[in-house]
RNA sequence: GCUGAUGUAGCUCAGUGGUAGAGCACUCCCUUGGUAAGGGAGAGGUCAUGGGUUCAAGCCCCAUCAUCAGCUCCA
């Protein structure tokens, strides 16, 4: 074994070095200022087969925190190199040396709370892709007062400019040591994530001392910005039977500049939030006194909704759908046939005592879908059958669990079912697939991720319907996505009991995911309401059944919209199309209304401020409305059958014949046009 | 459901035990205008709800409801 080894630079270059020489040591080999901005350093073993670890998963998982990793890996500027590797040394502007930081940060956080509060138990505290958080336990809990005391003294943690230092020990002894200081959480997280005989490691700084699988940045001082900025309750290993830690979360960025940055960002995401935006647009509201979780749509929603419902009944006929109504409420006899009595009664209102039976409001428009398809006998010939309805749904959510109109406890499935033979199913999660495209690039989503929920085949026993059953319906879900060259992830494990799924994914603006769309199989309910059809052969079979719903719940996919647009709805989903705004009301009234009537003639939506406001008010209110369009109607204007048009996010844009702004607005409308 | 926070005028918010406030919106008056706020006056509140403490409660205490941030849940 020879005492030198070899590293690789990014720019291909190699230095021979001694073995034990540190990342730190090669920065200042290259120059002094690098050794200052280095933060942390990947290497990548030279010679190693073992398999490279998914670098990009964010280190979150509890798995993660504390495993030993081989292969490409983030190790501290302190820690020497014992093999030939390929070595990067991570500067603050990289991604990784945020996520360093941040754990370092909440390292600095733990070593605030306990120089306050001795008395409290460590869990975990990782990095996020927001910032950090650290669990802990604590007999009183923490208030926002103590928040502000723990973040002052990580001001002090960090003025003290503490290394961060890396101790190896042995297992048993760590154990020892957390046991007797009643850690049992760090106790657990040694026990789950070592093996009798490793040898455990630890980081310092100061008189902190915490088990950590690291990096961390060189020292405290290099955590500059940060601010504590929650407190949450977290349930000990995500087990709400166990008893309850309190998360403290912070964030924590290189620069003051770029921590200003990100809470203007938080501005600017809560914005364009669908609860803020439905307030300042008058779109929708939630009652107290009519209860959590239940909306009510006011007219400009109202009319977005409409022309979002009317476009997916249309595409339904056109698609081959058939449309159907069923009721609100139905026997509770009905729903332990379906079954939800026994496996879904938690999340159902209670059942009415009436005269005749009880009765239940449904959760899901499944069963009625069924009825209406074994009201009278099918052939194979009818197949498939294709029942779409916009049912109104309720399901009663825990308290907590509310989240404007993207989790309530009354929603409006686009909900279809579709009953076919085992031949048809490709050919109908084709037709459904398409059909969510149309959806979503209709509705401006240009980006999306679907997932394969399969079964875990070793556990077949979990499931209903055959195993050749399940087999036949992945396949089919397979070769469908591949049909239409859509990339899939697959989650095996993932299916509901009764059958697999493709889940589409959206990903609206900011980046963040959205389940919408949704094609579920199911083997249970028609087994349970013994459906069946005569085949070819003269014999009974029973049909598969496709539940599927593209919006997923209207007011779900209206919420998403409106953050999606930031409520800057395209022309043909804006509420209102046109603000008319005469210069004066004196003088251009006359000509305003007769604007009004040929755009309505015209069949647009249009809003005229006659009120004694002078004109720029006018603007602005319709601006802060985010109307599409606004006119402007003056002595030129009326003289000359024109419009001055001043257009969103644009501006005054000069004027134009009133007939070609009409010809356009409808061009655009017709087109579903995203752009004014 | 759990932890923590919040709830005052239509909206956004101020108000730490002693006569309920501001800006915007609304109504009226003046202003009649060229591309995002002209001026003045007025009206508007069971301070979430129900109890309690106190000579006195928007403010302190308890419970309930709702909202927010998380957790858990979302076959």
């Amino acid at each position: 074994m020879s005492d030198q080894i070899n590293i690789q630079l990014p720019d291909g270059s190699v230095r021979e070095v001694p073995r034990g020489t540190t990342p730190f040591d090669i920065a200042t080999g290259i120059s002094p200022r690098l050794a200052a901005a280095v933060v942390v350093a990947r290497i990548k073993p030279l010679h190693t087969t073992a398999p490279a670890p998914a670098a990009d998963e964010p280190a979150q998982s509890e798995e993660a925190m504390y495993a030993p990793e081989a292969g490409e890996r983030l190790v501290d500027l302190s820690a020497p190199l014992t093999e030939d590797v390929a070595l990067e040394l991570l500067k603050e502007n990289d991604p990784a040396a945020l996520r360093v930081a941040r754990h370092s940060a909440a390292h600095i956080m733990a070593t605030a709370i306990l120089e306050l509060f001795p008395e409290t138990k460590l869990g975990h505290g990782p990095a996020t892709d927001q910032g950090f958080f650290y669990d802990v336990y604590r007999e009183v809990a923490f208030t926002e007062s103590d928040l502000a005391l723990i973040e002052a003294r990580m001001h002090e943690v960090v003025a003290r400019d503490e290394p961060f230092v890396r101790v190896e020990e042995t297992r048993e002894q760590g154990l020892t040591d957390y046991a007797a200081q009643g850690e049992f959480m760090k106790v657990h997280f040694i026990e789950r994530f070592t093996k009798p005989g490793d040898e455990i490691s630890l980081y310092k700084n100061g008189s902190f001392t915490d088990f950590c699988r690291g990096p961390h940045v060189p020292s405290t001082a290099r955590v500059k910005a940060f601010k504590l900025t929650s407190l949450a309750g977290a349930y000990w290993l995500g087990n709400e039977n166990n008893r309850q830690l309190q998360r403290l979360y912070g964030t924590a960025f290189f620069s003051t500049k770029d921590l200003d940055a990100h809470f203007k960002h938080l501005e600017e995401i809560k914005a364009r939030d669908h609860r803020v935006l439905g307030k300042q647009l008058d779109l929708f509201s939630i009652q107290e006194v009519a209860g959590a979780g239940l909306i009510f749509w006011h007219p400009k929603g109202g009319l977005i909704r409409k022309i979002m419902e009317d476009w997916m009944r249309d595409e339904c006929v056109r698609r081959g759908y058939q449309l159907v109504y069923t009721p609100h409420i139905m026997r509770r006899e009905l729903w332990k046939i379906s079954g939800h009595e026994s496996h879904y009664a938690e999340n159902m209102y209670p059942p009415m005592e009436l005269d005749d039976a009880e009765y239940r409001l449904k959760p899901m428009n499944c069963p009625g879908h069924i009825l209406i398809y074994k009201n009278s006998p099918k052939s194979y010939r009818d197949l498939p059958q294709r029942y779409a309805e916009l049912g109104n749904v309720y399901r009663y959510e825990r308290s907590g669990t509310m989240h404007g109109l993207l989790r309530v406890r009354g929603f409006t499935q686009d909900d279809a079912h579709i009953f076919c033979t085992p031949q048809q199913i490709e050919d109908e999660v084709v037709a459904c697939i398409e059909f969510a495209q149309s959806v979503l690039t209709t509705f401006g989503f240009a980006d999306f991720k679907v997932e394969l929920s399969t079964w875990d085949p070793t556990k077949p026993g979990d499931y209903t319907g055959s195993p050749e059953n399940w087999q036949n319906a992945i396949d089919s879900l397979k070769s469908a996505l591949t049909r239409k060259g859509i990339p899939f992830r697959e989650i095996p494990g993932e299916a509901a009991f009764y059958g697999p799924k493709i889940d589409v994914k959206l990903v609206d603006v900011l980046g963040r995911l959205w389940q919408l769309s949704t094609v579920q199989f199911d083997f249970n309910l028609p087994a349970r309401f013994a459906l069946e059809y005569t085949g070819e052969d003269g014999e009974k079979h029973q049909p598969v059944m496709v539940h599927r719903a593209l919006f997923g719940s209207v007011e779900r996919f209206f919420g998403v919209l409106i953050e999606h647009y930031a409520g800057s709805f395209p022309l043909w989903l804006a509420p209102v199309q046109v603000g008319l705004v005469p210069i004066s009301n004196e003088k251009h009234l006359a000509y305003a209304e007769k604007v009004k009537q040929q755009l309505e003639a015209a069949g647009l939506r249009v809003e005229l401020d006659a009120s004694s406001q002078n004109m720029k008010s006018k603007i602005r209110d319709f601006g802060l409305q985010k109307l599409p369009y606004i006119l402007i109607l003056g002595d030129k204007e009326a003289a000359t059958d024109s419009v001055s048009v001043r257009v969103r996010a644009k501006g005054d844009t000069g004027s134009m014949p009133l007939a070609d702004f009409i010809a356009k607005a409808n061009e655009l409308t017709s087109t579903y046009a995203m752009e004014l």
